[in-house]
RNA sequence: GGAGGGGUGGGUGAGUGGUUAAAGCCACCAGACUGUAAAUCUGGCGUCCGGAAGGGCUUCGCAGGUUCGAAUCCUGCCCCCUCCA
């Protein structure tokens, strides 16, 4: 592998001002960059959440940008970390990853990684390596090398402390552990959301007391989810993960809040900054209707974790099925033999409550009578005119042929066999 | 070791014997308006049977008990938190 040649000031300035919050020390880390050394690139994750959305995409983009420039992603697993349990979230009495969860998270974590950075250019090391042979006297070593005032000065602990709110002794260690990692791997530059500055700087202080060239710390923005109002997060269901399907990439962007697109350019996109302005401009002079550069954020986005093709389909179904509001081509099918074999019909007569629990359209029968009743259920026979299935229609049955339409976007056909 | 506070529906959080399937808020679902945006408005929001009216069943940490009747009272157990030491 070629070292990093000399950086152009072009690529220098979109490396330390797109999708960046704040680089500490952002001064060394440009002296870095210029000196032609081929860095080491530290990012961590935790295997207990293996899924990644395009909220983990923006850092990624950053590390493969930095890739393509000639350095090195070091990723560290969290292995250690995840098994004592991140406990953050108050009452979470986390279980204990085992061993063969942690390789299984892994893996998934990984195949979600590699689909931005460059597999060839990284190196994957699990923390137990070196945690691995940590003894009580490591520890000590290493917590006697910070005070509690310090740990205080982070807010998220000062602001618990302060209400009288629990802080486990581990969370207090966790900060440590991922410290070391760094140390660990001789990182020169550690990557995460603004989130993580407090690990981060703990990372870069502990380096410095061992003797090491401190890291800088390269603190990514926090992507807005699809409500356009907190961070995505899976557990916020405002999230599109990179696993997603085309269409509901595709779908899941296009419902993006306005706020919110020339961020998601900005930071899930290489369209050129120049262009970016403009296209803000437009937006603020009323000469464009953001659904415009939202259905190309959508495709650009698509198209980077799938082929051209498939972003083009989910465009094209994007305009069929939901701004003409036609029914799909493709749309999930349930057979009459299926429902009987499953218990749900005795003979051929299905009806419509039935057919929408055992599709997954509702969730009880309590609640598709709500939907009938609110006029969200829509049925299509063979030739026929969509007609509403109304309020006292649970018992209404089905041929083989119909489409049900449940709610906005959501259609399953009944088969014949 | 001592003192105190608390466990209610996805989340918050009212409710201290019947009018409580359990207020309000948030989230969520659907409809209207739209650009699958936001905002707004309307309706819904345990579950089962029923076309409906209505009727079952289950739910307020767990297990018992008192009572015609309990989320509310009593007993035991489990769990969480705070303060003092």
């Amino acid at each position: 592998m070629t070292s990093p040649g000399k950086i152009s000031p072009q690529d220098l300035e979109s490396v330390i001002t797109r999708g960046v919050s704040e680089i500490i020390s952002r001064d060394e880390f440009i002296r870095m960059l210029q000196s032609g050394k081929k860095l080491r690139l530290k990012m961590g994750f935790d295997p207990s959440r293996p899924d990644i959305h395009l909220g983990h995409v923006v850092g990624l983009r950053k590390l493969r940008q930095l890739q393509d420039l000639g350095h090195h992603v070091v990723l560290i697993v969290g292995d250690w970390t995840a098994q004592i349990g991140d406990p953050s979230g108050q009452s979470a009495t986390r279980t204990m990853l085992t061993h063969e969860q942690v390789l299984e998270n892994a893996e998934s974590y990984l195949r979600q990684f590699f689909k931005v950075v460059d597999k060839d250019r990284a190196e994957v090391i699990y923390q137990s390596e070196w945690f691995g042979k940590f003894g009580l006297a490591n520890v000590l070593e290493l917590t006697g090398m910070f005070t509690v005032a310090q740990f205080l000065q982070r807010a998220d602990f000062a602001a618990r402390f302060a209400d009288q709110k629990p802080i486990a002794i581990t969370e207090l260690l966790y900060p440590l552990l991922q410290a070391y990692d760094s140390v660990a791997i001789e990182a020169d530059v550690e990557f995460g959301g603004t989130d993580q500055m407090f690990n981060l700087l703990v990372g870069r202080e502990l380096q410095g007391m061992m003797g090491q060239t401190p890291q800088q710390c390269f603190l990514m923005p926090i992507l807005v989810g699809t409500d356009g109002v907190q961070k995505m997060s899976k557990s916020l269901d405002n999230y599109v993960a990179v696993d997603e399907a085309p269409i509901d990439m595709y779908g899941k962007l296009m419902s993006v809040s306005d706020d919110q697109i020339m961020s998601y350019f900005e930071y899930l996109t290489d369209v050129p900054m120049e262009e970016l302005a403009a296209i803000t401009n437009d937006l603020k002079n009323n000469a464009l209707n953001p659904m415009e550069p939202k259905k190309r954020l959508a495709w650009d986005v698509t198209s980077q974790f799938h082929h051209k093709d498939a972003a083009d389909e989910a465009q094209a179904h994007f305009e069929r099925v939901v701004q003409n509001g036609d029914v799909p081509t493709d749309i999930p099918e349930m057979s009459v033999a299926e429902l009987r074999s499953q218990g749900v019909v005795e003979n051929n007569e299905v009806r419509v409550d039935d057919l929408m629990l055992a599709a997954g359209l509702a969730p009880s029968k309590a609640q598709v009578k709500r939907l009938l009743a609110q006029g969200a259920v829509e049925r299509t026979s063979l030739d026929g005119e969509p007609q509403p299935v109304t309020g006292g229609d649970a018992g209404y049955l089905l041929q083989p042929g119909d489409v049900l339409k449940v709610g906005k976007r959501r259609f399953v056909r009944l088969t014949d066999s």
